[in-house]
DNA sequence: ACTACATGTGAGCAAATGCTCAAGCGTTCA
DNA sequence: TGAACGCTTGAGCATTTGCTCACATGTAGT
């Protein structure tokens, strides 16, 4: 039930698939193709699931889910030198999911984008449902 | 209005928060405290997150979303080498994301798991939302 | 049996990541 | 003015990651 369709078209050298091309279906690796997310928004996404994938990132989102809180708290939270704590927020920032107000000397942070924590909540729950089976 | 409620509290040597903590709510630290995931989900949700981190996995998974592919046609429409796609295709079975039946000697990848494809998608969305404003 | 081929796997290497350490900057308070 | 403090930043380092290369495995066809 495969290798049908049109085989003819052997390309002779194709770089990255070494693999002969006689054997597979022009017409499904097209299709798939098609599926790929192309560069500007690829980038984001993967920018967006980089960030979740870190416990450190989650749980500096986590804590500042539940309202602002400054480097120093934040430290202790995560229970990371403000120095590591420091480097993470500047990568939240980059991406724009948290915002700081200086108060003093002190810099209160908060999520300027929640979208992230969404992605994040819906994560946990389907996690969270399946230990419990 | 902050930097009220128990400061008496002094921790002498808070490790981690090198801070004194004279500073910081006490309350609004605990709060946040108890919002963090804890280790066994944690975990889980990291790992799923990761896999959603790199352009290959991503590509990988959304042409499986489309249908069944062997290794060599995947190879072909992510644009890496056979080895580099199964080095890959190791890391989604690792997490059960996705099964192979063999066919002679050709290797048919599918979605196990259809659950992170949704996380995908709506990341997708909401990306492709934004950058068309 | 022998060859060809689709795939899996381990070693190795360059790049990215996450932390620590030491220093720097701006604010506060004496 | 100067010391202390909250925070940031760059360098350095160990670990991880994503690939290539070479080789091993199992199946197909001769």
């Amino acid at each position: 039930m495969l290798k049908r369709s049109s085989n003819t078209a052997v390309r002779p050298s194709s770089e990255p698939g070494s693999c002969e091309v006689r054997a597979v279906d022009e017409d499904r690796v097209l299709r798939a193709r098609q599926a790929l997310l192309a560069k500007p928004v690829l980038e984001d996404v993967t920018d967006a699931f980089k960030v979740l994938s870190h416990p450190t990132r989650i749980h500096l989102l986590q804590a500042l889910a539940v309202g602002e809180l400054c480097v120093c708290e934040l430290a202790e939270v995560v229970g990371l030198s403000m120095s590591a704590t420091s480097h993470q927020l500047r990568d939240l920032r980059r991406l724009r999911l948290v915002e700081f107000r200086m108060e003093g000397r002190l810099a209160f942070y908060s999520i300027r984008d929640p979208f992230v924590l969404g992605l994040l909540d819906s994560a946990v729950d389907h996690y969270a449902e399946r230990a419990a089976s």
